[in-house]
DNA sequence: GTGGTCTAGACCACA
DNA sequence: GTGGTCTAGACCACG
């Protein structure tokens, strides 16, 4: 199935076979590699460069490497986490400023309401709901449910980039809420008020949502956005 | 009760000390690591382990490994490379359909052709301006300056970007054009009128971004987008 | 700059979490811990992996395994005998010697005997003297009392510790006596008259600390413990 | 070497097999055992419990397992860690307390200066009188210089233990040290009379086992203790 | 190339 | 049904 591998840059040619091996469909997820001492003998390299190879891969996200009887190199289903990473490096590495996130933020939050709102199934409405009750729940136990509050909120706005179905605002969005969180930790002075607002917000979003009315719900969602990310402007200084 | 165990391999471990370190800044970019016999003394492991973690690294983006007399591990800028590959690789899996991205940059063009209204600077219009000229020339040459007038018309875009001053518009906008490529070489069914309406639009938005209209700006650019991606939506019908 | 990375070991890992929550008291002396397959699949390693960490923790004193349908981890009461036991290895492994050991004890049984005679109860007393009692039994039985007698002189020992109130000092003492003993066997040339003086000592220390007289206490164990020391070392000699 | 084991609690019977190989001399410290593919062939027994064996074995501090080619179980010489780390649950949980722990501490620590300053070689004091020196220089560094004094503080007195010659001091004392730390730092109102108040107690202790005067090293070093205790308990309260 | 780590699934003995 | 034991195979790490 692969070739020996020639001379220089060894680890790439083999990253490079087999990633080709699975992008073409040769290798379906869930299948497996050969073990690591027949993988070495069918390139005709060192165990050494093999592994390096395999750690690109996984890293990659193209295999996952599993230890144990049943182990060894798994095809991995190609999904969006590294593409999270990556957009999460660029962003903590300051490059990106809190202002310029949260202004990326507002445009994408009303898109993705927008969305949502036309495409909203009846399942993903209850889902919608049972969180916001949930949040309701952590915002009347006090200070001590605010954790819980902020987590939750997250996860509705996650569920609404679910509901728009397309896996480049999923992957967008997780990544810019999994690293616009310390910063909301860190700089918004929370308060009961704020929560509140917040809260509200969210209800607004959902009914929006609810009615299908994808000119609301991007509107709600636009404002809910712009005001808190004028909050956080005004701390900051 | 309690949490599943994650199974810390040592390469991990190096991995996410460097990586740390060069997110906080302790490491620059242009900086050497220490040499490799050096490094696994600093952190107690073998030569083996310590190549794989750089490997990973190297994959990663945030270090390059050159052989040689002056050879070593230098630290890189983080740049956007990585994001494009990853969304590449969702693209060409058809995790990320042409539909979703289409549907992506509806939304990100207009944030960014508002912005770019709002904060262009004198040089910055020259810049478009000269652009848009080069566009002009191409498109006089007929077929052979197609291709010609293509890729400026991605560098217009790709300033616009610039000029919106949001290092995240700029990489994640990066991304989708260098993969949105592809698909427009490939599917859509180019013609003189398609590119003239095209170059119109152009010079519709560069108009707009010239007078700081950030709200025609947006709609021309909008309509722009919707435009093409309605053409390729019929051709891929 | 950097740390030597620390091979984490899953087994170590589940040691870890249940020691937290056995010492937070999340998990109560007496109660029972999960069936192992189901701790495996909290834990999500693999039933080797776990039986390695029980073990651990068996030996640590933290838990005890029962056999059997009604079987199981069950939490117990934490306890010095480990650390006698530690101490004990010590004893034997000759790093202490002899003579550090009796050198330890005079400085102890001094501190005992005074903060049993300063906290001496009734009941404390009462035992004290029916522990003498018997050991005055054995001695008048002659030859064949020995044996008995040595036993009870010890225990009236280790009662003062338990009267001291400081878990340490019993902890302590315990392992000492336990360790201490083989030497008495080997190297003491036991005679009536070594038993009598013994007896007689003994009968001092409970009289001063019935008499809640803390220092004649601890001048009366002193003298017991470097008579006897004395002894010890000319034989060994 | 090994006896086959016969049926009940395997595991126990290669554990007690090895340890009783290692107390008696058969295994010398920095010695290695068999590899565990050929010890399992030894005993009879199946990896799995092999490695049972090997892990309360390296619980108790007889053996340490190494990774790698020159790895495997290496017999290890006797040390007080264990005891250490069994004294420290034995706190945690409050079977012992931190007065428990003080009132023990009294009785040793006087019991330490007496004999370092009987045995105390030229060297000794010298390597005394140098930490003196350094916890001095601590003190004038003021605030940041807290830490660094108290730790050469601990030294000192561990110092002490070593001078008296007696393994088993060292190692009780060791253990309380590594567990009394916590008690100090966190309820201790440590100020700069109370550190220069403990650092004139050293410089007294210092002088008279330089003098070789053992009653008043004890005299002095049971006064150090008692009034910090009473500190601590008066804070405590 | 050696040796430790971890896994999955199986059978046995016992309370 | 629960712990006790076994098997075989794969990765992880070292020098």
């Amino acid at each position: 199935m692969f070739k020996t591998v020639k001379q220089n840059k060894a680890y790439q040619d083999v990253v490079e076979q087999i990633q080709e091996a699975i992008m073409e469909g040769a290798l379906k997820p869930g299948s497996q590699l050969p073990a690591e001492r027949e993988l070495k003998e069918q390139f005709g390299i060192s165990r050494g460069t093999l592994r390096e190879a395999l750690r690109v891969l996984e890293q990659k996200g193209l295999i996952e490497i599993r230890t144990g009887v049943a182990g060894g190199s798994i095809i991995r289903e190609i999904n969006s986490e590294n593409l999270s990473e990556n957009l999460g490096m660029l962003i903590r590495n300051r490059s990106v400023s809190l202002h310029d996130l949260a202004e990326f933020r507002e445009g994408m939050e009303g898109d993705v309401a927008a969305l949502a709102a036309q495409r909203a199934a009846k399942g993903d409405l209850a889902q919608l709901v049972e969180l916001l009750g949930e949040a309701g729940g952590h915002l009347k136990q006090g200070r001590k449910g605010w954790d819980a509050f902020i987590r939750t909120d997250e996860q509705i706005h996650l569920e609404l980039a679910r509901m728009s179905g397309n896996q480049l605002f999923i992957a967008v969005l997780t990544s810019v809420y999994r690293n616009i969180h310390t910063y909301y930790e860190n700089y918004l002075p929370w308060s009961k008020e704020l929560l509140q607002e917040n809260f509200d917000d969210l209800r607004n979003i959902v009914a929006a949502v609810s009615e299908h009315d994808a000119e609301a719900a991007r509107q709600m969602a636009l404002e809910h956005v712009r005001r808190f990310n004028g909050y956080m402007e005004k701390k900051q200084v």
